[in-house]
DNA sequence: AACTATTTATAAGA
DNA sequence: TTCTTATAAATAGTT
């Protein structure tokens, strides 16, 4: 029904194979024809298909010796020296995906306890499930917000200044809550607070063993 | 702002080209990786970028020479036959294109009959400007739906049959509003007629010179 | 190097 | 196989 994400594994349904073969052949023939058009490049292709002996080649008898010979002439070693190999280039993707992940964990995790503030705020109190790494990481994020509304506040040149810093989570939770009810009071905006969507899928719980990199520097108190 | 189609020849500007080299060059590559992995097949590319005397290779250096050889194995004559040369992949592109062209050049002349049709409806009569070659186009189009109208009658074992044939274009119209008459009045839907979207761009305007191999041959009468 | 608007490629289904 | 459709992937232009 609707189109899947490429499996990159070889497809063992035969007929579908053969299918994908053709398409992405012709696929890859009509790249090849763009580069070498639009860079003014000489290149070429050639791809063994199953059960075969003759290959597809790109662009053409001629043109793939041409470019053979020049490769050829070359000595060995200069031939190797632009090489796309495929383990560099599969490290290098993984490498990518990896910095992505991390980047969107860090995302989630800063969501994730958004969401358990706002909870907190909305229940009085901590709910009983709340590990201390998950503690840890509220009051980091509750240092961020109460800073992020000082600078608010001082930026608008505001007379009240947020000074209640609680000792411990409760007391921050609650601090927050005041610091809610006091915005709220002056009529200002907390857009800027709660413009958070928690649509997104999670890949992770809260409470699972955070990764060691994470974006803040969990400290026990 | 906007990103338009590639236009497909070499690239002018500098760093533009090197830019689409690069995006491009590793796009490549990825499908050359994906092609292989998905299909099982060996495959090789060689690609030389200008000003520099190394190309980028792939999939490896030991990859490229093992299907060289297997290449270089084969008769002369067995290189060449899956050739997929620059020239004839072009003209197919070219046929295809062409032919693309003339459906989407048939459904476009279409939609401006049909839309003449319903202004003539609305005008009650034919509008100075329409050319004899529009007559004939009008002319089959209310043949067509005329048909299809009887079609739906008898489908739906109407008593009624549409028998108001009008001798030239204007009594054709007119009878068009007839059957419309007729139809309403039995509570009927047009919807089959009616849904018909004008907001494409046409590519020409009523009243140019028509390809001659229109899906329809104008009969004059 | 990252982003975004858009085009292009293509997996599935008919 | 070819065509269509819905979706994923590539990438031109920009910052």
């Amino acid at each position: 029904m609707t189109r899947r994400k490429v499996n990159l594994a070889c497809i063992t349904d035969d007929s579908k194979r053969r299918a994908t073969f053709i398409k992405r052949k012709n696929g890859l023939v009509k790249k090849m024809d763009e580069i070498t058009t639009l860079c003014g490049v000489e290149a070429c292709a050639i791809i063994f298909c199953e059960n075969d002996p003759q290959p597809v080649i790109w662009p053409s008898p001629r043109g793939v010796h041409t470019v053979l010979s020049r490769f050829r002439r070359l000595p060995e070693l200069e031939q190797s020296k632009k090489m796309q190999n495929q383990e560099s280039f599969l490290k290098e993707r993984i490498q990518k995906g990896q910095e992505k992940l991390k980047k969107l964990r860090n995302e989630n995790r800063k969501k994730e306890l958004t969401n358990l503030m706002f909870q907190c705020l909305n229940a009085g109190q901590i709910t009983d499930n709340v590990g201390m790494n998950d503690l840890n990481g509220l009051s980091w994020l509750i240092d961020q917000n109460t800073r992020q509304i000082e600078r608010y506040m001082e930026e608008k040149q505001a007379a009240a200044v947020v000074e209640n810093h609680a000792e411990n989570v409760i007391g921050r939770v609650q601090g927050m809550e005041n610091n809610v009810d006091a915005m709220q009071t002056q009529h200002w905006s907390l857009d800027f607070m709660t413009n958070n969507n928690f649509g997104d899928v999670l890949p992770f719980e809260i409470g699972n063993n955070a990764p060691n990199d994470f974006w803040y520097n969990p400290q026990v108190f």
